[in-house]
DNA sequence: TTGTATGCGTTATCAG
DNA sequence: CTGATAACGCATACAA
């Protein structure tokens, strides 16, 4: 009769001699006669039946799908957090929409479409959208982003790391250092980076300077600023803490060109805990954040019963790795 | 009336006093008289109505997704053909369902379940496990793996890769050469590398060496391979060709270790085409793999009507790029 | 052309 | 504890 369309749950009824709705109950794990529940399993494994989720979706209201709403997978960043927030998902028997903005705002906003249409059961995202509008009514958290105490935010302790860096880089003997990055204006969870790491260069009287350029400016005014600072081919800085290992990496390229020998000359301290090729070394000396825990933490908060009871912020430990750019 | 829950066609066939149908057919852009269709566009506008893809998939067998099968999204390989996966599927109005295998037997199997629940209209896999069982009826592409001529194949032109990495490492003066890789033992379209790099090396007299070992050997065995070629301080081989960047900068890290110098003693031609953070340098001079068009080509082919028609191996061009480990 | 009615696969209610 | 039946939101065949 169904040569091509996989077996329903009236298939397999007919075929174990029993009610529709006693085979939904065996397939959901509820009560059941043993004798009735046997025969609706061996009905199940001879058929091959695989419960049909679209139907499931549409009775239940409950599609068992949270979106990720990301820039992209390419950088490594953001490929072990997919990886880890799929995988914090799977667990809990939930599947993962993912949703690249590529920085784009027009891409944000059709997301929020799709994101609807799917009706996923709740919405993390890490976007620098400032007037990103949020579907009311589903379960939302952000990452790195604080918008408002009824939304949770989920992020590194981006402070501490800050402040982590710049004792770190004195402990390691420097003398003077600076601050570097580039980002979105708007204050963010990552600009805490900066606080920290400037409260603690002024707790320990340590010299700094801070450079910080909006999101779109060209690198090289960086190249400019490190120029800037060469004195009779002597580098003003010996310690530089970037705000993402990114950038760290881009600025090491520079120093070198300039003649400076990282760590001997000036030792680099980035962000992010970035690894080659995901497991191997640390690609630069970092403040690493912990993406299992932060994936962990925003799954299980997007998917708690009571939202309103959750806290708004959740800021977990970072902690410092050693990747050939400082001494030690 | 309804607080909480979505509208449906039906709220805005009512808001529009207009039939049902007439709704359903405005949606799907299907003709209808201009006055009508100005009344529902205006009612959905007013409703903020989004269509029900549960709904919608149950009543048209379709979900309008593809699953894609893949080890993990850490490897930045991975996570750009993630990522062009993503967007090409996307253009199409398609959702990804990902799978991570994390190279794990059992995970496959559970994950063939999980596609068989979600009604995939199509399956992207690109696993190693030899004996994957496909579920039959479901449209299924490979990468890099060639399971048999009803199950299309899309991969880069491995054998071309191979034997530009040999006529690249001629041209530049190399004089001794050796191919090596890890990988599992089945012939895959990988393993052509070997095969086209030694077909060129023969071609050319060039003189070289292959070490090929098994999935699971420990890394250390090439590290003996390489102490074993050296005489008095000289490295027997002034060119390799890896089977991966990530192959590639491994045995980089040993030469320097073994105080050979990169390029200037030994060049290194790796394969895939891997950019430090997905945009910038490569990190290895590399045959780079045509990525998006291989997503591309994947995309356009499980979703072809007519998968018979479709060839059974879609074979994509590569290209040389240099990143620092040749002379040039 | 527009409206109506049916069924997709599932869960839940309610009567046996 | 089981079995029949309604309803979820949508697309479509068919009737008007």
């Amino acid at each position: 009769m169904n040569e091509k369309t996989a077996p329903t749950m009236a298939d397999v009824a007919r075929e174990a001699g029993v009610a529709l709705g006693t085979v939904s109950k065996v397939v959901n794990g509820q009560a059941v006669g043993k004798e009735y529940k046997d025969k609706v399993e061996e009905a199940i494994a001879r058929l091959g039946y695989q419960y049909n989720s679209s139907g499931r979706a549409l009775r239940t209201d409950k599609t068992n799908t949270v979106a990720l709403i990301i820039p992209n997978t390419v950088n490594p960043y953001f490929g072990t957090l997919v990886h880890h927030i799929n995988m914090a998902l799977e667990k809990r028997d939930y599947k993962m929409l993912l949703c690249f903005t590529e920085y784009d705002q027009n891409r944000e906003m059709e997301y929020i479409q799709m994101v609807r249409q799917n009706r996923v059961d709740g919405i993390i995202a890490l976007t620098y959208n400032p007037d990103l509008t949020i579907p009311e009514g589903i379960p939302f958290v952000t990452i790195d982003r604080f918008f408002s105490v009824s939304v949770p935010c989920v992020a590194a302790d981006n402070f501490g790391g800050g402040w982590m860096a710049a004792y770190k880089l004195r402990d390691l003997g420097c003398k003077k250092v600076a601050f570097l990055r580039i980002g979105s204006a708007l204050t963010n969870e990552p600009s805490k980076r900066k606080e920290g790491f400037v409260a603690a260069c002024v707790e320990m009287g340590l010299p700094f300077e801070v450079m910080a350029l909006e999101d779109g400016t060209p690198f090289s005014e960086f190249e400019r600023f490190l120029a800037e600072h060469m004195y009779d081919g002597k580098f003003a800085f010996d310690g530089l803490f970037a705000g993402t290992d990114m950038l760290a990496w881009q600025i090491i390229q520079v120093l070198k060109k300039m003649g400076q020998r990282v760590p001997q000359d000036v030792q680099v301290i980035g962000f992010d805990g970035i690894r080659m090729f995901g497991d191997l070394e640390y690609i630069v000396s970092t403040i690493v954040q912990p993406v299992q825990e932060i994936a962990e933490a925003c799954v299980s908060t997007v998917l708690s019963k009571h939202l309103s009871t959750v806290p708004s912020l959740i800021c977990l430990p970072v902690s410092y790795a050693y990747g050939g750019t400082t001494r030690e």
